[in-house]
This record gives structure tokens, sequence and C-alpha cells, in this order.
DNA sequence: CGCGTTTGACCGGCGC
DNA sequence: GCGCCGGTCAAACGCG
């Protein structure tokens, strides 16, 4: 069984624009043993985080990328979003998992597959014995500035070992949190070509980062919750289509999704509901949490599939977009994009809201291409916070690339190889993915 | 006319 | 137990 010590992982660097440095840093953090005690924020000095107070920690952060990245960054903070863990969370001294990902990687790519090469690469890593992999934070930014943090549990130990058995595996808090500060011209949550490959069994069967985000989230929850569906349309057929009271509590009792299954997006987006590669249908809008601007709820109109996200405006920051997935697609992303936009009447496959405040681009289309055209020539304009990865620390390494959660028995048949294979593995998988090369 | 969105009502969960 | 709040439903609405 194999910790992070709490102290000794503060931050991973990964700077494109000096890749050769970090290699230099990663293969530094690889050569560390098991025991190994080096704290990263040694070998990045520059981005050591205070492991005390969590505010501060992610305040300073959004400072220090905010300066690197050229623009302004918007607070990490999520304060709709609470944990009843936070607290205790806080208090306990586990590194915080930064994870890296491309520009490339998208909302789309982070709820998609069950079997995603990063998440593979993340449990295969090195950062699985050493500690988790906490951060990616770019210096320069040339190209994309990617993170991951955990946003309600700054520091955790990574176990991939016994996880189920980790004390406190039942409390890990599993809400988690994706910022995406992006620039108003270049907001873009789907990489095109990472969506594409997506739609490669090959590619999807490797990429899955759904896996990490939202680590409660099995296959056999949605078993089950098709099953329920089938139930429900059972019921649908014998009862009429008014149903209060009795048919709508039962449904709810049985088809609320898991909060500990939320993926929460924070990006400077002026669509209301910029495409993220599925088909949203419209269910409610509501004004909640007293944000004066109002909360939209959204499903996934694949058939099957019970994932629902819901959009909001920050209440500060109008351009500050919130987009909270529950749940975890059963399904590749709808084939072609282009197919999405070609719906009734063009009206169903984005689902933009009509707000006055924000309308539709010209084009329905046109918002979409204009991602795709702007991801192509300024990946670097994507930015990509996440946080609350808050199972992260604590999932196995199955045959599956998935994870065991909860009464499951872990099913490890996965063993961590040593530091130079990792390394390489990553250099060979990763990295080409996201366009770098060492 | 078909479709998605809007909107008010309803429900369950949760905190006090 | 009560009230608040987030989430959901479904009729009404409006657009193409």
């Amino acid at each position: 069984m194999s910790y992070w010590d709490g102290n000794s992982m503060d931050m991973m660097c990964w700077n494109h624009s000096k890749m050769s440095d970090c290699d230099e840093t990663i293969r530094a953090m690889l050569e560390q043993t098991d025991n190994g005690l080096n704290p990263i924020s040694q070998i990045c000095p520059q981005t050591n985080l205070s492991t005390n107070n969590q505010s501060e920690q992610r305040s300073s952060l959004g400072e220090r990328v905010s300066s690197r990245i050229g623009f302004n960054v918007p607070p990490l903070e999520t304060e709709s979003i609470t944990s009843p863990f936070s607290v205790s969370r806080s208090q306990t001294n586990v590194p915080s998992p930064f994870i890296p990902i491309s520009p490339e990687f998208s909302p789309s790519a982070l709820l998609q597959s069950p079997n995603n090469s990063f998440s593979q690469h993340i449990t295969q890593s090195p950062i699985a014995n050493d500690g988790p992999p906490e951060m990616v934070g770019s210096s320069g930014s040339d190209y994309a500035t990617t993170m991951i943090l955990n946003k309600d549990v700054p520091h955790q130990p990574m176990n991939f070992d016994h996880m189920p058995h980790h004390e406190g595996f039942f409390d890990i808090p599993t809400e988690e949190s994706v910022y995406v500060p992006s620039h108003e011209s270049h907001v873009d949550l789907i990489g095109a070509p990472l969506v594409n490959s997506f739609e490669s069994d090959e590619v999807a069967a490797e990429t899955d980062i759904m896996n990490i985000i939202s680590l409660d989230s099995e296959d056999e929850e949605y078993k089950e919750d098709e099953n329920v569906d089938e139930e429900d349309d059972s019921v649908d057929e014998l009862l009429p289509r008014k149903r209060r009271k009795y048919e709508v509590s039962d449904m709810f009792g049985a088809k609320r999704t898991r909060k500990d299954e939320r993926v929460i997006l924070r990006m400077e987006c002026e669509e209301d509901n910029p495409d993220d590669g599925y088909q949203w249908r419209k269910y409610g809008r509501k004004i909640v949490n007293g944000n004066p601007n109002p909360r939209s709820y959204y499903k996934c109109t694949y058939g099957g599939c019970n994932v629902k996200k819901h959009v909001e405006r920050g209440a500060d920051d109008v351009k500050l977009l919130v987009i909270t997935y529950d749940g975890k697609h059963n399904h590749p992303t709808p084939t072609g994009r282009s197919n999405n936009r070609s719906g009734p009447r063009n009206r169903s496959g984005f689902s933009v809201s009509r707000t006055p405040r924000l309308r539709k681009l010209p084009s329905s289309s046109s918002a979409c291409q204009y991602c795709y055209s702007s991801l192509e020539t300024h990946p670097d304009m994507t930015q990509l916070y996440m946080t609350g990865l808050s199972k992260l620390p604590s999932f196995p390494v199955n045959h599956n690339h998935g994870f065991t959660y909860r009464n499951d028995e872990p099913n490890i048949d996965c063993v961590i190889p040593d530091s130079t294979e990792v390394y390489n593995g990553i250099k060979d998988r990763l990295f080409p993915k996201f366009g770098f090369n060492f």
C-alpha cells in the first residue's frame, strides 16, 4: 500500500514551452521510489502550494495561473457545492491531486468512455506509487495549461492497492469540479480531434477521464438506472401521462442522481450551453442559490442515458459558466457532431438556451464550428482546471481500467511498472495525444 | 404541425 | 415538524 506523503507532493509541473525541463521533472518524479519523500515542491519550488489552507491554496493557484497564462482566472471556489467531508478533509494532510489534461480533453472526453488511456496513465503512472498526480501547473503556457485539482480534498493519500479498504474510503466525497477558464472568443469545451478520436473504438477503449472525474459511477449503476427506466417506462404505459405525488415520488427515489457522481466545470464562455458533443434536452430552469442567473437543467437525449447537467452563470461573473454533469454517459458521443446539428429544425442538437442575455449565434452550428477551428488554431486557449477529484487517490487499477468502489472487491491485476516503463508509457501514449513531443 | 423551451407547481432531502 | 431549497415534471408557449 502506498500513499502519497501529504507534504511530499505539492505539485507537478507541466510546461510545454519548457518541456525539456518538465521532462527532467517527470524523470525526477519517476525516479522516486515508493518510499521516496522528495517533495515535488523541491523539484518545482515555484509551484509549491500551501497545504494548510485550502482557500488560500486555490487563491494563490489562481493568481499564479493568471500571471502565467496572461489573463484573469476566476476563483475556483464552488460555494454552492459543499461536502460534509470537506472540513475533515481539509484537516488531513494529503496531497492535492492535480492532474494534467491536454487541451484536447474536453467535457465530452471527460464524460465519455469508460476506458480511457488518460486514467490508465494516471493509474499506471509512478504517481500511483508515490502520490497523487497532484497538479500539472503550466508555466509560460504557450500551449495549454491544464490542471486538475481536488476541490474538496486538497490532500489525499493515493492508494492503488487496497482502495476499498482504505480507511475513510466510504467517506470520500465525490463531487468534482472542473474549472475551464477560456478566452471568450476561444471557448471550446470540445477538443475536436479528441472527440473524433473517441468515435474510434480503439481510442474510446483507452480513454476515460470520466473514471477519474466521476469515480463513483459504475456500469452497474447504469444497469440499475436502465432497469429503473424500464420500470418507469412500463409504468408510463399503464398510468396517465400526468403523474404527481406517488408516481413522481417513486421515480425520484429511483432516478435521482447522486451528487457524488457530479462533475463540475467552470469556464468562461458566452454560450449558455456550449456544445460538449452530446445532445441535451432542456427540461427545467430555475433560480437557485441566490444566483440571479437562472440555472438550466438538461438531460442527455441519448436513449437510455441518464446523464443530466445543469448550467448556470456565475452570480458574480456572468461570463463564468458553471456546468454540472450528473452521471456518466453510457454511450459514445453522438456520431459526428454535424449530425447533431441536423435535428428537427436545427433546434434540438445543442439546446442553446434562448435566454435574452445570450442568444444563439446566427448559425446554429457556427458556435461549434468556431469551437473546432478555435481549438485547432488556438490550442493554447483552452485552460482547464479540474477540482474535486475526490476519489482519485483511491481508485484501484483493474483490467478494464475501471474502478471498483464501495463494497466491490478491488480487482487489481495491473502491476505498476517501474518508473522507466511508466515514463516511456506516458511519453508514448499520453503525450502524443496531447500534441507534445519530447 | 412538430419540436424544444418556458414556467409554475410539485416533490424529496436536508437543516434547524 | 416545519420550512427552505434543489430538482423534476408537464402543460403552455413559441419558433421554424
